[in-house]
DNA sequence: AATGAATGAGTATTCATTCAT
DNA sequence: TATGAATGAATACTCATTCAT
């Protein structure tokens, strides 16, 4: 009694043919990640998020791992994306320090998600090397955005005060304000 | 074939009476979370990093939770000792400068397990309530110590300047130079 | 010492297809509530008596109730169904009089099994609500075949003393015979 | 930090010298197998009950088994005490009949924990010879007490008919009311 | 006499991965 | 190509019982 498909409640599922699963796939496994942590990402949490078949997974992927690097690298890639634009659009000094400090308050600070995503992925790459190549890029793409405008000395820092400020804030019961975050970035680059 | 070996047949661990394997089995918990992460901490391996029965670890924790709240606390409690101890011991703000390097480059940077530590507890924090307790106490402690010498705004700053300094030349391959960290943090106080 | 003998360690069991499985778990559960009681009945018995994997339990189960309640799902239809049967055969009043001795003596009393099936499905409704729609299911087909035949307040009556008699015989070291028991029934309904 | 004792939360517990205690354990026994059912009743169970350290368990009982045992003991004696008192206070065969309508309806049905009681010891019985003994000697004084008003053959009947009502009341989401408790009764004697 | 500590076997359940269809 | 079924290792946790004090 009760068909013998044991977890998935109820939806049938006709979905044979769909390209752009395995992308689908990896946006599902950020949402976990996010939700959940590393710890919690498992392929059946991937695949009921994605509304996919457990077997799916295995299909596309090798492994876990896998699904994580790839999750990782596109998380990655889309935060430092923001970094460049809001960097190259700035057309001198003080422009650039306004745009770190939107940056922090509004792209970092703002979007919770990845946020969380971020933490996950610097734990998850002190022991993992695939990620850790994931990680490093990121940091470098970001100085190097940062060295459009300010010496390499300069940028360094900068990159450790964001990352500070932002995880503070993160961290924090009451994380500072845009004011607050204007102050220290400006008394630094004073 | 071969007759059972009926005595001792792993000859190990007589230790029926072992005071203080509560607190033995805690930093147990401190090493194995360093050595393989939050998500890698089981009661297994705890029991085996203290060379201990598996059933007791149940005994004296309720849950694996309970092990895991117990063990950042303490790794809080030292890592913020050290911090007052320094800061009490500097008698003017110079001094306090000196100490806040001296953190950074010796005792923070220095110690690879502790670092380690901090990030997983950011993280674990992050999904774990009871964590966030451990964290927020911590983070007020540092920022009290540093408001023996500094205004609050000045050590709000500098305390998340210094979580950046860290963390970034945790997850760098290459790290900042004690150096380098003297100028970051002098810049931002000058 | 001695080759590992890599190939064929327990040459059991090469079942990867195997339709019907859960079926067969279903009945390899009543078995083993059976002959170990509620209590008794674990994954790994109800795997062993059905000579598959534990894994397969919790492939094909959710939890462990969830067994249970389909297990006496089928125990309290099968016996419900024989009840429904051997009444609804009944042309007359004393045929179904005819038709309850033998429900008892031979159908009820007769199988070991399912008496026991019963006694244990008792126990474990008053704690299981689930277990608890069971046996009103069953309760109120009991009665309905009875009303075939029977007033209402004489069906329930009946349904009584069939409980009655064949827990007592069940319990007892001398357990009533065929004909106490039609002089019972008898008896009540003279 | 915080004390050795891992699950006891507070009550510090002064009571080295409490003769009676063995008595209250069984008490207590009692209490937990109406609440939890057999299979829920552990050692640490009843010591949490009768706010006892879990080590006085097994130095006043040699096992689990041993507690369940006496346990059940006492509970059929005090079960088959009211039904000796209330039939032996009958002087004839009309107030014997409404001894038993006042032991269904009130004593059995009234006492939901004796009532939850009975049903586990069965269940227990079925599998613990030792609980065997405890349910054959409970059966034979309830058929003696009846005996003192009805010839043997009534007495089975008259038992096994009470041990039906009380049951189908117990389990049914509608219990028989008294009156239909009297009239199942009074029919069967008629 | 009494008890906290200790332990090993057992429990339900989760899960990455393999496999047959 | 895609997937439901299958599996074995692992996980957190429970517990009767033993033991040292």
């Amino acid at each position: 009694m009760s068909g013998p498909t044991p977890r998935s409640p109820v939806p049938r599922r006709p979905r044979r043919h769909d390209p752009g699963r395995r992308d689908r796939l990896i946006d599902a496994a950020l949402t976990v990640i996010a939700e959940r942590g590393v710890a919690g990402t498992t392929h059946r949490e991937i695949a009921r998020a994605a509304d996919v078949p457990l077997g799916s997974m295995t299909y596309h992927f090798a492994s876990l791992d896998e699904v994580l690097a790839e999750a990782f690298t596109r998380h990655a890639d889309s935060v430092a994306r923001v970094f460049d634009e809001r960097l190259s659009a700035a057309r001198d000094r003080d422009a650039a320090i306004e745009a770190v400090i939107t940056l922090v308050s509004d792209d970092l600070l703002g979007a919770r998600q990845d946020l969380v995503l971020s933490v996950e992925l610097y734990v998850a790459a002190a022991r993992n090397p695939a990620l850790r190549t994931v990680t490093q890029a990121w940091m470098a793409r970001s100085r190097q955005a940062l060295e459009r405008h300010f010496d390499a000395t300069t940028a360094r820092e900068l990159d450790a005060l964001i990352e500070g400020l932002v995880l503070h804030s993160a961290l924090s019961t009451d994380p500072m304000t845009p004011e607050q975050i204007r102050h220290a970035i400006c008394r630094h680059l004073r």
